[in-house]
DNA sequence: TTTTTAATCAAACATTTGTTTAATTTCGCC
DNA sequence: GGCGAAATTAAACAAATGTTTGATTAAAAA
């Protein structure tokens, strides 16, 4: 689908935006970071903002099916499936963190109708399928009743963008300053999950 | 401290950089729709990065005192206290959304030395404030010992930005299109209030 | 080989950008 | 009224912006 070249734009578009900004960000400033020239991305793209919109094209395509897959394996419990859920929605996150930082600011600054649409579609599968889930466990007597879902996604996506976005805030305040860059990621990666799925379990089996 | 026409100019750009992001306003937007002269902005700030700073500085000067009132006043069960911090976080959420949005975005695009620091004060000052309470219902008994509060405080500023910075989704997702913008407002106000407190008292009460 | 298509390039394009200048007006104060 | 400081203005400034052009090279097809 994508030429070699037009991945090397893209991703290294991917990093400029996650660090400085999507209008922060010069097309001169990708076609000297990705050592192309700088007509190749109009050539290739038509526009800074249509690059911008292939990238979302690219991210989300990649993180389909995962869900369908976990949801629709036999022989495990809804809860262990949530678990997994968090997981694998961590490893995402975790691996792909220039794009959620995009996709992080693209919310808040809904200017682009493509990519709003591009996001609501994505909010909306995903929505539907954890819905089947609850449902699974509410019928077997797994989880209560009264649960609010999307309640449940803002809080699992709200804390994790946020602990990972501003991840230079939360280091200095949870004094792990003198864990090396690859530890720290770990750390929060494992203790993100374990706390995520306590919330997850709180707000699906107990009435608080 | 600032005057009338400093002010004007101080929250329509604060209306712009919510709307369109700090890059995505020029300073000709603000100066058209605040109705001065373009050069008035310079006259006044030094430069538009510095109308950013004194938005920052102007707005965080107002959010102080309240944490330390609450926490001071007699006579109230720390979980009560925790519970009122909660309502005074949505009200000034909910009150000052174009300036939480901002900050959402500054928080992830931490360009600016000046309010990542000033960002980082505010973050430091109010965990400190939390974590005495947490110490007071730990004492007595009201909470169980092993709380990470940096975390906590992730859930609640998480899941409340997340909420309020993408609302434009959540109401598509929740099925309540047919409420007033207002109606609206004050329905995930409610909404994220209890959800929160739910939240602490599950993390603050429990072993899960 | 010849022809056609795609890729690459330096240069130019027209806007827009943040900021400054220098002249003018407004206002409080003596 | 007249002086001086502050406020306001239109114009200009240089730099940066996204995009296009037209020529040149490379690759593929005939």
């Amino acid at each position: 689908m994508y030429s070699e070249k037009q991945l090397i734009i893209m991703e290294t578009a991917e990093s400029l935006f996650a660090d400085q900004g999507f209008n922060g960000t010069s097309v001169r400033d990708i076609a000297e970071k990705a050592q192309v020239n700088l007509a190749m991305i109009s050539y290739y793209f038509g526009s800074k903002e249509k690059l911008l919109e292939a990238l979302f094209h690219y991210r989300g395509e990649a993180s389909k099916m995962t869900i369908e897959l976990i949801i629709g394996s036999p022989g495990i419990s809804a809860m262990e499936k949530v678990y997994m859920l968090v997981d694998n929605f961590m490893e995402k996150l975790m691996g792909q963190q220039c794009f959620h930082r995009i996709m992080a600011r693209e919310q808040v600054l809904n200017n682009t109708p493509v990519i709003t649409s591009l996001i609501l579609e994505m909010k909306k599968r995903n929505l539907e399928l954890i819905e089947k889930l609850i449902k699974e466990g509410q019928e077997n007597g797994e989880f209560r009743l009264n649960v609010d879902i999307p309640m449940m996604m803002t809080t699992m996506i709200g804390t994790a963008h946020h602990l990972v976005t501003t991840k230079h805030y939360y280091r200095e305040l949870s004094g792990v300053q003198k864990l090396s860059e690859e530890e720290f990621e770990s750390f929060i990666r494992a203790k993100l999950a374990s706390h995520l799925k306590s919330l997850f379990k709180a707000m699906l089996k107990y009435e608080i």
